[in-house]
DNA sequence: TTGTATGCGTTATCAA
DNA sequence: TTGATAACGCATACAA
């Protein structure tokens, strides 16, 4: 879409300011201050701006060094990052890929990794897949071009990426996926274990027949979540519930909870692999005025903060998000480091709300 | 937090795997192939390896260019963008400022913006403000540090922030904020009309007595959105209904919720200025047992993905985001270019779901 | 059609 | 304590 395209918005017809005009067709297109400039105005070689700059590797005496300062301000001198990148064969930037960002829980992990990569003076370059692996590798070959410090893939790590990766140095982990499916490091939660401690929950509440709401494509993840539901299953004696596959979104829990009650097999709970697709399952069942958690109980996977704000409120499984964050940042920077660094599962909590039948929320 | 900090997380002491332990200390740490590299391997001097890669700016024999073709294959070379930024004075790179990625609408406008962003084949550095404003004003300089190539404001500016930019020839433009606070190009709604409409329509549904739930933050795209309710008010001679501010979050909305369920003024509906804070506002809703659209008819502000699975789903004012993001990054290359380019002002249209009465969700 | 040489703004080594 | 200077990897004017 262009910004021509448009036939309803209203055009403004404001004329552009006149400072904001200045800036683009003033006589002199005032070039960024560089460290000559710096170095003219303040009376010294340009190496002693550097060292002023930053603080070494010499030491400048304390007058110069003020009259170094005084000029920088002046000028609104910085440091130019690409040449400085290119001298120093780091560019302290991180590249990100997020598959969707309307994912809250997606959205709620980046946001940490954004801020413990600040932590560690990186900032983020970030894109989305939109669950295209295509793009996934075009994307890793910009931030390769980039030359990027590290990566961070929410993504699985396609044996394509792999390969493109493999070509250079740059570290790269992956978040929120499983461990051991490529020589990637790896920072997540045992999907299996989290699964089957939520449908072991609902179990406990009483339900003997219970459905599966799970993404769509074929994922490790999404296959381990499954497994872990089938595991409590099993180790309490009840026989498989329906399984509704769907796509990774609200409008697919939406599609999958309509299915659900269009089964055969009637269900009294069910475990909703991801928060965004209960979402939709939520919607679903009042559309057809199921009762939650009477007549439906429902837990879900990630506790997001969208499953906060359902109604009614959802028990969810609850991934620890910032140690996830920080620990795969961590990795990077010991990978930089040269150090060994080692792929690493956490565990999962149970966050119980009303969906599952635990709370009454009507006050 | 740091990745030692956990207690709870269970350490799978894995080994990393030999491959990827060997690409951090193997003997030869490979260097990532150059331009020079390539020309070495493929017999040619390293300006024609450029004329290759860049197409331009002088032709080459095919044979030649196939051979160059094949080394940079082989070495998996691609140009050091750093390098390359220096030497052309462009990083084709934008810095875009999001206040909070949990807030679907934010996270909706940054994907629009990235799209459009890559039309013009930029690449985005994103960083969250928080809502800080000295936070804003660092990551504004950071940016400028980084040579960006324009910056795109999701907040508004500050007289610092615009000071900041005002020493570089950055170009900057705010996205959703009102026109004509400053001097920086802005693209948005009419935050009063869209209001002043989606409060007509609850005026529309018989409503007479209509609260008002906004930020707690003086903001001008609070109070215009604060006058449009009034303004549809008083075209109906109807008196101001109660007023609640509360923080622009889903927690902001629950309390400002339940507040107004405890005024002294009762109100058959409530314009919520935003989704996020509509949300909690349902809850609060549902937590009080109060029905809603009967008891409590509700609309609101956004239209983000959100508001299409509350229960009932929303009524709420949408915004062209899309058209909004491929203005602003067509004005941001204009500017680039020396071209004069315009803030603009857009329509918002009202999108009518169950909460304000109009459908009936249930099947 | 291809090669040579210069400079982009930095950092850091080495001399002064 | 300071200054001159050589890379870093690239694009391009100009020469061959």
């Amino acid at each position: 879409m262009t910004c021509d395209d448009d036939v309803d918005s209203i055009c403004s017809m404001k004329k552009v300011d006149k400072r904001t005009m200045k800036s683009s067709n003033s006589s002199a297109p005032r070039r960024r201050a560089t460290r000559a400039d710096v170095a003219k105005l303040a009376n010294v070689s340009t190496a002693v701006v550097t060292y002023v700059t930053s603080n070494g590797p010499q030491s400048v005496a304390p007058a110069t060094r003020q009259r170094v300062l005084d000029a920088a301000a002046a000028l609104g001198y910085s440091p130019n990052a690409a040449a400085r990148s290119l001298k120093m064969g780091a560019t302290h930037l991180l590249g990100m890929v997020i598959p969707d960002a309307t994912n809250l829980y997606f959205a709620e992990l980046a946001a940490a990794i954004e801020l413990a990569a600040e932590d560690h003076g990186f900032d983020l370059l970030v894109a989305h897949s939109h669950g295209s692996r295509s793009r996934e590798v075009q994307l890793l070959q910009s931030f390769t071009s980039r030359q990027v410090d590290g990566m961070i893939l929410f993504t699985g790590v396609t044996d394509r990426s792999a390969a493109a990766l493999g070509a250079t140095n740059t570290p790269f982990v992956t978040i929120g996926r499983n461990l051991g499916v490529s020589d990637a490091l790896a920072f997540a939660v045992d999907h299996r274990e989290g699964a089957r401690s939520g449908v072991e929950h609902l179990i406990g509440h009483g339900h003997t027949s219970i459905g599966l709401v799970i993404g769509d494509e074929p994922a490790e993840v999404a296959h381990s979540r499954e497994v872990g539901w089938l595991d409590a299953l099993a180790d309490a004696g009840l026989h498989r519930g329906p399984i509704v596959r769907a796509p990774y979104s609200r409008a697919g829990g939406l599609e999958a909870g309509r299915e659900l009650l269009r089964s055969d097999q009637q269900v009294s709970a069910v475990f909703v692999a991801s928060d965004i697709q209960a979402t939709g399952v939520i919607r679903a069942m009042h559309e057809a005025a199921v009762r939650m958690p009477e007549d439906m109980a429902i837990v879900s996977f990630d506790a997001s903060p969208e499953s906060e704000y359902t109604w009614p409120p959802l028990t969810s499984v609850q991934q620890p998000v910032q140690e996830i964050a920080s620990c795969a940042i961590e990795a990077i920077v010991k990978r930089r480091r040269g150090e060994p660094a080692e792929s690493r599962m956490f565990a999962t909590r149970l966050v119980t709300r009303a969906s599952c039948g635990c709370v009454n929320p009507v006050n």
